[in-house]
DNA sequence: CGACACATAATATCAGACAATCAGAACGCC
DNA sequence: GGCGTTCTGATTGTCTGATATTATGTGTCG
């Protein structure tokens, strides 16, 4: 018959030696299932590089010839990663990879629970840290791009206080304008996707009445600091801008619970 | 008789079949694919808390019926949001909503770094900060099986220091355990997502001669600090340590390069 | 030289078939 | 009755083939 593929048949669950390679180490629970590992495969193809942002993959025909699966298995693992935004699949040209966006996971960021309660604290760490670290970059790299950038920023909060939509984009264009000035592909992309999470977050603290008019004092002490091109002093103005705004989300989320 | 959980039907697509049909005319197929479609109605669902954690959702034929479309489709859908790990498929049993958990946080971030542009000496200036703030809060919250686990990558270093592979495993096993111990899911998730590109590059030093014994040195600087519960000494060692990685890894290309 | 028809190739979607797996019912043994 | 075994039905996993839709290139014809 069809010789059948060599199928991964690990007889029985004995207790194997740890000589396990650490790549088997990431997924030790889940069995895989094909698509599973197929999504793994590409993966593994895009951080080694092989496959950049921007590049024609495979069509389906050919990926499941040389992955010996069935078409529809390369299409749910396809996609899988479209619906993550890694991959786009346009019809009569091919699956491109995509460039980082804040598109990515664009389609499950409404589901709420992205940030809970639980994982508040843990996004708040990483938001400090890259974001202190940027503005940090940005204020040795500063030019008078930025200076305008977030100039213009502050000036339309300021003129537009009561409208939170406006005042959300403002916010988000000044913290990604020092993402962007810290001249690193790598934190811009990080910070961008903190923004497209705390830009969903956030507002929820305009309600807080001196909400607007702090945001907007503590913006102003970090712009200052970078027009000094002065590092520290940007890096502890960021710190207590995003210790504050943190404060204010917690007292909201906690008011919200106790309340609903 | 086990009775599957009745789905609310409104969300089926032949209520206002003329509006819908009027409106399909207008924009067929209007950026959306089809998988798509059923993804955002799937996570409104869940959203809405028709479907909670834990819940059976319909199968895939009636979900194929109700939503009429065909059954590769809804697999599509289900399998994008089973690699979110939205849902979670079991075979023979039915597909089931997953508790929220920071995957999808994690997996933002992980792609973020995947996607981006990799140069090295940004790659380096990032890798270099998280890497830090990791072993920071690594001494801070060391537990025995961290020191453990540092120790025994270490062994295992030292006595198999002709083996590249192995040389090279117990570096990423050494850098992710204390990803791990940060304690901090995305942190954990960057740390393992730079592991995996650096995994790529660094073998290369690995024919410096000092390359392997200098490693080890560092590494037990590091595990010493940790083991000491110093974060600032563990940050330096840390520091110490990637720089002169660093060094290397640019002495190898630059040498490469030259030559070939 | 330009516009239109056609060929080609890729994804989008559907339909049907069979295999693998699992929960629970039915059964049989003690 | 209690308990293990077998059977069965439901569900997901996977493969194959077919048709529709879309984009690109190409060649013909005016």
């Amino acid at each position: 018959m069809a010789a059948r593929r060599a199928a991964r048949a690990d007889s029985a669950p004995d207790a194997t030696a740890e000589d396990a390679a650490a790549d088997d180490l990431i997924r030790p629970l889940s069995r895989a299932t094909l698509p599973q590992e197929i999504v793994k495969a590409l993966t593994d193809l895009i951080m080694k590089g092989v496959w950049k942002p921007g590049d024609l993959i495979p069509s389906e025909k050919e990926l499941a010839q040389r992955f010996q699966v069935g078409r529809s298995t390369i299409r749910e693992a396809v996609k899988s990663l479209a619906v993550l935004g890694v991959l786009e699949a346009r019809a009569g040209e091919g699956s491109f990879v995509r460039a980082p966006s804040t598109e990515l996971l664009s389609g499950a960021f409404r589901w709420g629970v992205l940030l809970s309660e639980r994982n508040l604290d843990d996004f708040v760490d990483v938001r400090v840290l890259i974001e202190i670290e940027c503005v940090r970059r940005a204020a040795e790299r500063r030019t008078p791009e930025l200076l305008e950038q977030l100039d213009a920023s502050m000036a339309e909060m300021a003129a537009r206080q009561t409208d939170h939509d406006a005042f959300r984009e403002c916010d988000t264009r000044f913290h990604m304008a020092i993402a962007t000035a810290a001249r690193n592909p790598i934190f811009e992309t990080i910070g961008f996707t903190i923004q497209s999470i705390v830009r969903i977050w956030y507002p929820k603290t305009y309600f807080i009445p001196e909400t607007k008019s702090r945001t907007l004092a503590e913006h102003r002490a970090i712009a200052d600091a970078i027009a000094a091109g002065d590092p520290d002093a940007a890096a502890d103005a960021m710190r207590a801008h995003l210790d504050a705004a943190g404060t204010r989300l917690r007292r909201v989320l906690s008011k919200g619970k106790r309340a609903g």
